[in-house]
DNA sequence: TCCTTTAGAGTCATCCTGACTATAAATGAA
DNA sequence: TTCATTTATAGTCAGGATGACTCTAAAGGA
């Protein structure tokens, strides 16, 4: 038998209940490293460790709706950001004691961005800060490996489908898409099959009309892109090697 | 605020509860076509339909353990091949009007399966059966839904995991791993070339030792292999084309 | 005895990739 | 000013992987 102890009248509150929570997984990349949001706890438990942003998933919500607010809420990024940003479910972690309170289960999530605002605190978190992948000591709770996970996650699904230029600005350049491949696979990628790969796969970038070109950097300006279509990539873009998980 | 309303306290019953679920979507392939493992259902609601096996996960059990409890419950498979068998975490579905009667949050999970005994009702289902992908009207709750995602998920790891040889005996001929691929993908395969990949492919399969070979079909025998040690694909075996999703 | 079916060996042209070379255009240092 | 450095971008070339085939072997069924 598996349906708790309310036969035929399902009282929610007959039995022990369980809490559904959502935690998210927010990479970018700065500076040539990976960073992840990540917020200070302003509750017990874990109070003033790092963790992901995230929390309970209120009772007329679906988990993804939950992810939002609690993003909104939890770093102050803007609505308008917070509602474009795709999300894209990792998995749920349902151990019985992966939360001293009571029993939680997380929904986690994924999100990839380019260059955001400064976060800042809000809701139970104290603060909210970019801090490049594994500077930090342990996170609360699960985090940690709910973190390797979305990462080996993003670091598969680069080989696959567009998604590295969810890393990006709207317009960037060749270069700047390699750099969200190198870092987050932590290789070093030749220059101009990297080139060749993108440009020849139909719909994974679009040139911008006019020669405009990057400002900036140090070495010869470069063509902007944009996005393009296609969201899967076939052939797939294949990391050197077995992965190096840095 | 993401808090239930249990500031400090945490009463467990003090918030209107989450009840968590499992379902499982367990493929098989059989006769050249892709099964499901369905149960009828024998409580409401949605009584008498088919459904997914699948049930509420009890105060102390992790989600997979509640999957394999639930699985051997309502389709009276061998303990043995339920605590042996591959269990994946497919996604959490968290829609607030998926179940009729509460709010309730499902972990859906994936398993493949070689030809199995058949399965017989228990627990909360009537009946167990195997039907063939597709051959039966809408599913309770969302679990049509699901079961597209399984498929989908499904084919898209034949690409780049060995995981095809779990839908086979222990020992298979090229022709079952081969059937696999195409039941799944719903294409045909040059036999050749399949073989050929498969072949050079490192730790895919491993030959039996002597030349023993495979009763009871058309043509000539094959010799047997075994799943090798390798799990994933390096490169890939790409399906043709874009997906034609049956 | 043939026809059909499947296994398995092998060929060939094409595409894709990794490794390189070379040139252009910017910045910063000497 | 000049040069070294950095990055972008155009090519080349060989080898590997793949798709489309052909051919032979070995079984069962008509």
């Amino acid at each position: 038998m598996s349906t708790p102890p309310a036969p035929g009248g399902y009282d929610p509150h007959a039995f022990e209940p369980f809490a559904v929570t959502v935690d998210l997984a927010v990479l970018t990349v700065r500076e040539e490293r990976l960073h992840v949001l990540l917020v200070q706890r302003g509750q017990e438990p874990y109070t003033g460790e790092w963790a992901l942003p995230g929390g309970f998933v209120l009772p007329r919500e679906s988990a993804e709706t939950a992810a939002r607010r609690e993003l909104a809420e939890e770093t102050g990024l803007p609505g308008a950001t917070v509602a474009g940003l795709h999300l894209e479910q990792l998995r749920t972690y349902s151990e019985p004691d992966r939360d001293p309170r009571m029993r939680v289960v997380s929904i986690a999530f994924t999100a990839l961005v380019p260059g955001l605002p400064e976060p800042r605190g809000g809701g139970d978190a104290v603060e909210a800060r970019w801090l490049p992948y594994g500077s930090y000591g342990p996170l609360a709770f699960d985090h940690d490996r709910i973190l390797a996970d979305a990462r080996e996650r993003v670091g598969a699904k680069l080989e696959y489908t567009c998604l590295a230029t969810a890393f990006c600005p709207p317009e960037f350049t060749l270069g700047e898409l390699r750099q969200v491949y190198e870092t987050v696979w932590g290789v070093e990628l030749d220059r101009p099959n990297f080139r060749r790969k993108v440009l020849t796969t139909p719909g994974f970038v679009r040139a911008v009309e006019g020669p405009p070109r990057r400002t900036g950097g140090r070495g010869k300006p470069a063509a902007l892109y944009r996005a393009g279509e296609a969201t899967a990539l076939h052939p797939p873009l294949l990391r050197p090697e077995g992965r190096p998980s840095s």
